[in-house]
DNA sequence: AACAAATACATGTATGTACATGTATTATAA
DNA sequence: TTATAATACATGTACATACATGTATTTGTT
């Protein structure tokens, strides 16, 4: 077994002292709760930049969406699958962003059953200025190089290999 | 720039799969997007076994934490600190936990301000029980080896290293 | 064409997250 | 010693998650 890995003090001690455990069960029992804490930090760091536009993480993540496929229109389940987490409840997700009328629903002419959302003017300059600043705050936040990211987005996919 | 990638493919059609998208501006916004993939993922997969023992996720870390200390009781702070997800309610987790009859609260005896919380019998067993069917279907789902978690937990660590 | 099934979305409920505030107790300071 | 601050927890609110169900529309079958 060879591992390279000269940030081994660190990595234990850190993990060690966010969760105050010290007994893993094994590497990949601790690469599980490493996931877990790492997710919730980035959406902490994310929610904090985004806190003076008043949106939530999820709110941004449809904006988001939205802008992708701008302008054409994009119906809530195209929206939903493109969502990370996978049981959000995007209709009401939109009721908020309606409400602050960052965004509009309308219903579609070529099949009534869908709802289609689109993107106000009001909603794209605040996708755009909230989009710049948590930029930069990842910029400062993370570090890692290219690099090292490609191989996190390697080891994830092995991790996920039995996908069901 | 060197890296060593045998899934090259895997790993760019899988994300993209999961979330619709293949425009990363680089891979390091990626790599944020895979954990949060990942770890909605592994919530999953957690909850789906939890749910025939009438557990949350949340609420099966707290009896975890509990057992770690048991027969030592545990006051609300010691939980809390310990938890992944740092904003977690605890006070409202243990709740539900204390109307299943999974633990008991007292208020302490040095600190009339702590609450402080034990297994019940019953709780020991409904966590024991979970833990062994838990560990079992991570088993089958999670197939990486020790070595390549490790670079995981060392990847994770350096991820975070301006963590405040 | 008429009925059944599938689809798209809205909505309801329980639980959890994120954050603010209230209350009791303890620690600190004037 | 009394007032003030800090601490520990409970509780309230807005939003999100997880899942079930309801309603309108479309599709498929006979």
């Amino acid at each position: 077994m060879e591992i390279i890995c000269t940030y081994t003090y660190i990595c234990v001690v850190k993990l060690e002292q966010a969760i105050q455990s010290t007994k893993f069960k094994s590497e990949v029992q601790k690469a599980g709760l490493n996931i877990l804490y790492t997710a919730w930090w980035l959406k902490t760091v994310m929610s904090r930049e985004l806190k003076e536009f008043g949106l939530t993480h999820e709110q941004y993540n449809v904006l988001r969406i939205l802008k992708g496929k701008h302008p054409e229109l994009m119906c809530v389940k195209d929206i939903a699958c493109r969502m990370i987490e996978k049981n959000s409840n995007v209709p009401r997700i939109i009721d908020r962003l309606e409400i602050k009328k960052l965004v509009k629903r309308a219903t579609s002419e070529a099949d009534k059953r869908e709802t289609v959302i689109s993107l106000t003017q009001s909603g794209i300059a605040v996708l755009e200025a909230s989009t710049k600043q948590l930029d930069a705050a990842y910029a400062d936040t993370i570090t890692i190089c290219e690099a090292d990211a490609a191989s996190i987005n390697e080891l994830l996919e092995k991790i996920r290999e039995n996908e069901n």
